[in-house]
DNA sequence: GTTCGCATGTAAAGAGTTACATGATTGT
DNA sequence: ACAATCATGTAACTCTTTACATGCGAAC
């Protein structure tokens, strides 16, 4: 069997919740997935394409006068049955995530406290923003019917990202105070 | 001026640490940076080279009867200075982390209850043992002088690492609950 | 005698972003 | 007129890892 990135089973995962061409994919993802995988139409396209060559999905290309076609993708069962095989994998690497911040701050011996407070700042702003945004789409997704299908997995996502924003937000201010 | 990224920054960093050779600053960033930033051979040794061909660092190479040639860099002013620039430069982007746990979980209504929960479980343990691993550097780094140079800095960055991996661990608890 | 730590480096492959190209429609 | 949204896609570039190549000395 072929092998496929995280990236290829996000992109066949998206397939299932009625996002089919290769612009919806795009659009949900930016809203849902965001916070923790994000994704760009350069690695869109040439996975779909991917994925109906090699079975996984077939393609149905709809053409309207004037306007460019527009094709939508389904999984095929051989495409069902890859996308539950990798969600049974047990994990490989948790991996680092890298961030700018800390690897400034590492190296804060080399400048003004005044710089470290203000990257600190700004970091925190970033992160306030951020945790709203959870908060925004998450009100979006508890709206309806929120019991069933894939809204609490969802909403185990943003939790996710709440708390950890949160925890880096506090953080932030402790770290201020210990200048 | 000639344009760098991140990792070369934090090879200039490390520099300032002590640590002289590539080998050298390999083995600090496993035990130091590992949490937020990770780099391989094959970046550190092209890097200096770059580094050293731009005049921010020169290089001393202790040849030694048959052993391989031991290469130490040193800033030089210039090297200096591109990082305090850099250290100076507002925040482009907080990056996406990647997340494959939270991935998996938000296709989980692909899969039974019980595989949600052992992937969060393995998630879980992989989170405590970064939490001890974390709990050990400080260890290291709080025993001599930590009031003074670069340790309350190094602090921050491990305070971080823990606070946002025990937030993690809490969402996994709370999260398995209500699977 | 084999593995581990020291120590350097390169080549190839994979992953991912950015910029570009095209072109219709709709709203300001 | 101009920008935004819809919609597809490619090419070039950057970043990063992995695998390989070399070879000594010490420990097991």
């Amino acid at each position: 069997m072929e092998k496929y990135n995280d990236t290829t089973y996000a992109i066949l995962g998206i397939l299932t919740t009625g996002n089919r061409s290769g612009y919806d994919i795009k659009q949900f993802m930016d809203q849902s997935l965001n916070h923790f995988w994000k994704i760009s139409y350069g690695q869109i396209y040439p996975t779909l394409k991917r994925l109906e060559q090699e079975g996984l999905a077939r393609v149905e290309t709809a053409s309207r006068e004037g306007k460019p076609d527009r094709k939508a993708y389904f999984l095929t069962s051989k495409g069902e049955g890859a996308l539950k095989d990798w969600l049974e994998t047990p994990l490989q690497n948790v991996p680092a995530e890298r961030n700018e911040v800390l690897l400034k701050l590492f190296f804060g011996r080399h400048q003004s406290k005044e710089q470290s407070a203000s990257l600190l700042k700004e970091y925190k702003q970033k992160l306030e923003a951020q945790y709203e945004t959870y908060e925004q789409i998450e009100m979006m997704i508890s709206g309806d019917g929120c019991e069933e299908g894939d809204a609490p997995y969802w909403l185990f996502t943003l939790d996710y990202g709440k708390r950890v924003t949160r925890a880096a937000i506090d953080w932030c201010e402790e770290t201020m105070k210990k200048l």
